[in-house]
DNA sequence: AATGAATGAGCCTTCATTCAT
DNA sequence: TATGAATGAAGGCTCATTCAT
């Protein structure tokens, strides 16, 4: 089980996605060469194109790690029978939690999409609507259940939350003042202020 | 007032920028040759070179024309002898109301900014940071006269307001159903909501 | 008029076809690389990528300038009101001068034509199918008018006498023993003396 | 035969070689690459480099199969007791059957040759000089018996002969029209007809 | 001001070959 | 014998930038 729990990557392939992830971060994807990935590495150009079809397929890698485990982690909030509040509730906590774990992925997420090549585009972009509709359905139901206030448009306060959310990735640091809980937490409270009817805040929360 | 005053659209550094703008909104600014951009602008890479020093300098023009825009605006709300829920309305509207008319800078904004030689970055930086701590100001003053949340805090919540408006480059579309004002409304009560005490929301808005 | 008659090319573009079908033809189109062109040449990558698109471009303009001279020769002796004997004399000696004109572009041309890209290939396969059927033409008129032997298979015998000329690709020598026209008029002979009747030897040649 | 003593053609090393010219003959010796020839033969590298030294040697092999064998063939019918113009036939009988037992390994031999390397090069050059003189010889015999027209040049006759024969690597088709011995047929038929003297037309053939 | 041919450092990628297992 | 991960030299190509005109 090389790697994940024990942080060890042993393995070649596991230690260019960390080096190459962390350059990414810093330098952006056309700010690293395939040269400086596998100095760092301490590997060759061969060992990289062994493991890897294109520079392009380790970016795809570095989306698909990241944007996989996130829509996991959703679907199991989504599963859970739970109120729409703490479905949210669940599912920002789950979101936030995956900066500590996957922070330069998020980055490089965010930052160097667009330069995906089609094939692997089209797999991200599928998950990234899922993760979406996801969202909107809690919305949805909360509204529908009389929790959520009735006015909320969907779809634009969907992309609010995410907005908010995302955003972290531009200025969360693994060790600022405040834990990655408690900025969750703080999400979530602005979030639920936002969303919830006056009557489902005396109840709820 | 940047060229403005000339009133003349049509003159070519114009075109470079608003050419190249679109373009880099498109297929992102490593994906843009200077040769694309001239080809399209029906100019040479002499016409190009004539305007500015080199390709980096375009993307900080690019640049600095909105963030220059969004920061005056802010400080006219800021500068407005107003309610702290009053300045954010402001300063929110002002700013998602930039979308319409920056919308293919600001998407170039945040996508490629960690491109920009020192040179450049160090001037964007700035005028960032000084957004920034306006947005934190109102906040502040908020908290201090009773008006905002007492226990929010004021860094967190201001990145998360950012977060909030300065995502939707990623969705909103001039065309799309919903107008920008409507969604600067949206944005402001969902803001408000979160910000405002119980008893501030009764009187204020 | 750049080149041809004066022998001069001065163009950079000339100057890399010169270069390049030499080199190809001592040491094969894969043992020759961009960079040694370029040196040979006294330019440099961009120099020769501003003129040809690739490498493999490079291969079809060599191959073109031969084959499209071949071709309008063997059209003009067609067009020609002659006794097929004469014509193919004159198909032969044409075909057998341009080893004299282009003897490098030649040997590249059969020996490399295999690496073409698909897009230069398919062009290129049109005017050897052309070539080819002009000679069975006049193969087959000549049986018709009862010049030629009638037993006389026409694909094979047009292939036979294109893997005669052809095949001096790999020995013919300008500064040979034997001139290019003796040579041609061995090749006439030998060809005219399997194809004529008996009858037709005594009146025609 | 081909199998060495353990006459054995499962063995690996004539499963590379088959296999390597078949791709060879499609795609060039430059468009295949080891990885492609043992994938495709079920083996690995190790497997492949434990039989051939390099890939240079694979080619050598293929071409050294083939001009031992026509070499050999060519030899028998020079040691035959036999008119010039029987000699003669019986060559190119036996090269044209070549063709079916060998048209891969000739297009490859004809194709690829240059790019020997000149240790194997060299070995090469030597057998195709031998045959080349082989024929010159049974030439030079029949124009010294009588039977030869005597105003043929041996060497550009000679290669003619060759020329002829040896294109059919590039449009013998195993399945084609004709069988290879009524191919061969025809070509002894043109050659024949080139080469006898009229007084000899009579009596031979 | 404008042109576009030319430059050349540097990029991604390929592939024959090696070697520990 | 056989495997296939790893090597690294070398190749084709890109592209921001320069400069003579």
């Amino acid at each position: 089980m090389h790697g994940r729990g024990s942080g060890c990557p042993t393995d070649l392939k596991e230690r260019i996605i960390e080096t190459s992830l962390h350059l990414f971060e810093e330098y952006g994807y056309h700010g690293v060469t395939v040269n400086t990935i596998v100095k760092e590495c301490g590997t060759s150009k061969g060992g990289f194109y062994h493991h890897f079809q294109s520079k392009d397929e380790l970016l795809f890698v570095i989306h698909d790690v990241f944007i996989t485990y996130v829509l996991t982690k959703a679907q199991e909030a989504i599963a859970a029978s739970a109120s729409p509040a703490k479905k949210m509730k669940m599912i920002i906590k789950s979101f936030v939690k995956v900066f500590d774990l996957y922070k330069p992925h998020i980055s490089v997420f965010y930052q160097e999409s667009m330069y995906l090549k089609p094939q692997y585009e089209a797999a991200i972009r599928r998950k990234r609507k899922s993760y979406k509709e996801m969202i909107f359905a809690v919305i949805q139901e909360g509204k529908e259940l009389g929790v959520f206030r009735p006015e909320l448009p969907v779809e634009i306060t969907g992309m609010s939350i995410l907005g908010m959310v995302n955003w972290s990735y531009k200025w969360y640091k693994k060790d600022g003042e405040k834990t990655i809980d408690e900025i969750g937490d703080i999400f979530v409270d602005l979030i639920l202020q936002s969303l919830l009817t006056d009557q489902a805040k005396k109840t709820e929360q």
